[in-house]
DNA sequence: AGGGCAAGGTCAAAATAAGTCAAGAGAATT
DNA sequence: AATTCTCTTGACTTATTTTGACCTTGCCCT
């Protein structure tokens, strides 16, 4: 038995394949009303499985012409390397060792700098305000690290 | 199908492109006109995509011989950008700003759509650990996420 | 100088469309 | 059998665009 979800999720997929860019671009009401369905069922659908963290972005607009843009940016095949990355990762890393991580991904070009600093400031960050904000122990900090890193490095996904 | 302030403000960039300069000088009646619509459209489109917020000043003048004329901004230097992004960004921004804000950048090729998506999903995850892990009213996220997204902008505008 | 006409400006209502939230229903897991 | 996760639904909220009626400004002409 497949969900609504499940099939509205992968008619979305198909989108993609159809039309060549990693782009679509659609309507919530003209889905809703495709698929028999209100149209708060779309945002669960986005929600559930087209979330940033899985590599797609999604911009929208309310109003006159409204639409829903989703943008793919990793393809669907990559789980493998995905799992690969969250073994590197772990359940727990030291600043030190995601530092290190990140030096040796960009090296390997599988990411820019530009992406690598982003990646370090967000990650400083989150140490920063564990420790000033949140006075976590260090334990804490690094399985936050990790989380944070792994999510990053996998919505990427990169070959 | 797009919207007729989004063609309005399409066409209005391609002008930019056209004469070299960072000015463009331009008739509401004659633009209405092209485009069939209300004059007062075009001061919407104007107030929606070509504010100063947004990189642009505009001056304008009524009576016999009105004009409308729009003035690109520039940057001297990374600084003062990195001072115009901290501005856009304020002490306190909300989720959905803060995504419009960064398909704006990605729009305009300040950052890649790769950047976009890691700086989304850091801006996830620290939102979510605010929720849940330490339960933080809606305000303080909301200015945690502006710290984040300045230090992320700012860090790659010296890039 | 004063009046007329030719711009452009403002504001708000109507139309349109998407987002949020929470409650209830259904599936899956233990 | 109970619990937990996922899905469905709908009432309510927010955002954007379009339109038009009315206001302001400034040149030009008598």
């Amino acid at each position: 038995m497949n969900s609504l979800t499940k099939v509205i999720g992968d008619y979305i997929v198909t989108l993609f394949g159809d039309s060549e860019g990693s782009e679509v671009v659609l309507s919530r009401k003209d889905l809703a009303q495709k698929f028999g369905c209100v149209p708060s069922q779309i945002n669960y659908v986005l929600r559930s499985r087209f979330s940033p963290e899985q590599g797609f972005l999604i911009q929208s607009q309310r109003g006159g012409h409204g639409f829903i843009r989703i943008m793919q940016l990793r393809f669907a095949d990559c789980d493998e390397y995905a799992e690969h990355l969250e073994d590197l990762v772990g359940n727990v890393i030291s600043e030190q060792d995601s530092r290190k991580l990140l030096a040796r991904l960009q090296e390997r070009d599988a990411i820019t700098p530009r992406e690598r600093l982003i990646a370090e400031v967000a990650l400083r960050n989150q140490d920063e305000n564990g420790r000033t904000l949140f006075d976590l122990p260090p334990y804490k900090r690094d399985t936050m690290r990790a989380e944070l890193l792994k999510k990053i490095l996998v919505s990427l996904a990169m070959f």
